[in-house]
DNA sequence: TTGAAAGCGTTACCAC
DNA sequence: GTGGTAACGCTTTCAA
């Protein structure tokens, strides 16, 4: 059924219709009521495509999906699209095949001109990033999930990795432990940057120096994780705790301390962090694993909240948001044990 | 920049350069030629908008994101996103915020009427899925990832889980395993049933009986699989094989095992069937675990790939196709401990 | 092989 | 508060 079929039914104008359908102010209440009720009982449904071309809005946000920490990705579009899918606005979603950082502006350039999306949310963010650059130059509104130091101005929520791992580090400083090892995500990246300077910050406010040499980087799978605390506990002089980037990571740490003979809590310790995913929980783990915890899906939630007042208005700049996280002591942290190794 | 400025920068009309730039046969070679290069050179883009809306398609295909087995779900979506993004077609992202049956359908209804997409892809379907009969009472093309037994003809594409399954059974058995748990998925799911069913067609043909008590559902989770595989092994005879429906449930039984002082490999067999993670190797694991392989994201690509099929005219009853696995022996299963327990 | 013009189903500007 | 009508930017029939 057509709009204009539709208001001829009930004998009214489409622009009447239209109006009362849409929520404009002029329409008498009476009318606007007796719209919709008609609109459910007759079936009728606007065609989307038509109204996007009239008002020349996509109804749909654009997500670029990266290889990497895809498991983090669908908790976090989930919550974008529980909260979109309130306001009729899709999420399309654009796979990178490779990981060449040339091919990925393609990508965004090419989403951005096609217009089929009203704005994109940029995720894995680095201190100054093209693709904001890019994105400001083509008008395409965006949101930074993360942060960047770039001069261009540019609407963002991020989590506070510094102060979640000056904590968490704080954390194994008192219970002891002075050779802190860190799994930190790959370098490059703005949140890899602050997770550095929080562990830091730590650190030296208690005289002691970050060590370059107790500080891996890497993506977060359980793999890499595995790989990098094997590396670590091998030392001469192995870290007696170690704080894991995320949770993948932790299920490689767990394992290698396994496969050393060690034992997670007594003899390492492990604080990770925890982006709250229903199928991998820390307290499950063994032992129950103390993390720095924050939901990604609400954040993307908030990112989709965040999308809609940009679209609706408001100046980028003012958009900014950042998330303080929980540190959430189990098991798997302990005083240090007494008499060192052996 | 529009059509008719492009077309007459060129000099031609919009109708010549819509045919060049859509493919139609009746332009001259040369003339798409040049009509090709200036649309890169002056940058024109159709309006994806007016596109659709002359064309009648939505140009993009919608899919229902549960709760339940998200981190499947992402990996299967970017098979069909790297597919799909070929053909200019988006991913219509979908949540599904609780998991009452009957919100599932009315989430299916609604996406259905919107138009918004021009077919659905179905996952985890039922032996009787009533969203198959609703999609097909309202005409909407579909394609079941998964299968279905109802009378209702559907376009379909499915791994061979029986077959997968009996193969791992049979596999444990050669190694002499008489006692075998398994933890298979939900109750009422197609696949739960077939996998079932490929277990009992192995134990039966040792003259072995199906044991029900041996065999628990539940979600693919870590937690789910660790708190069955202690309920198995926990028993006054326990099994000395557990067959783990995926890689988080296969987590939760090697955490079991460990909880129990109990080896995999040496005291405990494991399979498990593995979807293939990035994020999560089966190689990786300690011991390597054996496990009944098939790739989620090959699946999301090929099922793209048919429902362009359906949409381009054929028949939804003509689209089935039933994917073998890979059989992938580890070190997590071998030859039963000789004289018994302790 | 190319072009003119009539849709596609809304919205939004102007009148009333 | 309501209605007429010109966009919105493309595709597709029909004619040349």
């Amino acid at each position: 059924m057509k709009l204009k079929e539709f208001a001829a039914q009930i004998g009214l104008s489409p622009t009447t219709v239209s109006r009362a359908l849409s929520g404009y102010p002029e329409v008498s209440d009476a009318t606007r009521r007796r719209v919709e009720e008609e609109a459910i009982r007759l079936g009728y449904r606007p065609n989307i495509n038509a109204v996007r071309l009239a008002t020349g809005r996509a109804g749909a946000i654009g997500i670029v999906m990266s290889q990497a920490g895809q498991h983090q990705f669908s908790e976090f579009m989930i919550g974008m699209a529980e909260r979109l899918s309130k306001n009729d606005i899709d999420i399309l979603v654009t796979p990178m095949a490779q990981d060449g950082s040339r091919d990925e502006l393609q990508i965004y350039r090419r989403l951005a001109e096609s217009r089929r999306v009203d704005a994109i949310v940029v995720h894995s963010p680095k201190p100054d990033d093209p693709r904001i650059a890019l994105l400001s130059k083509l008008k395409m509104p965006f949101l930074v999930h993360g942060r960047s130091h770039t001069k261009i101005a540019h609407a963002w929520l991020d989590i506070d990795n510094e102060d979640a791992i000056r904590r968490a580090t704080n954390h194994l400083l008192d219970l002891g432990h002075k050779q802190i090892g860190m799994l930190n995500g790959p370098t490059g990246l703005t949140f890899t940057r602050d997770r550095a300077s929080g562990h830091r910050m730590a650190l030296e406010q208690r005289g002691l120096g970050y060590r370059d040499d107790l500080v891996l980087h890497g993506e977060f799978t359980d793999e890499i994780g595995f790989r990098n605390a094997m590396r670590l506990l091998s030392r001469q002089d192995p870290p007696t705790a170690i704080l894991a980037g995320s949770m993948m990571t932790a299920l490689g740490v767990y394992r290698a301390a396994r496969s050393l003979g060690l034992s997670v809590g007594s003899d390492l310790s492990v604080v990770a962090h925890d982006d709250v995913f229903p199928f991998l929980t820390a307290e499950n783990m063994a032992p129950p694993l103390s993390t720095t915890r924050s939901s990604l899906r609400s954040a993307g939630g908030r990112v989709a909240e965040l999308v809609m007042r940009l679209l609706s208005g408001s100046d980028a700049s003012e958009i900014g948001e950042l998330w303080p996280t929980e540190l959430i002591l189990r098991d798997s942290s302990r005083p240090i044990k007494e008499g060192g190794k052996e």
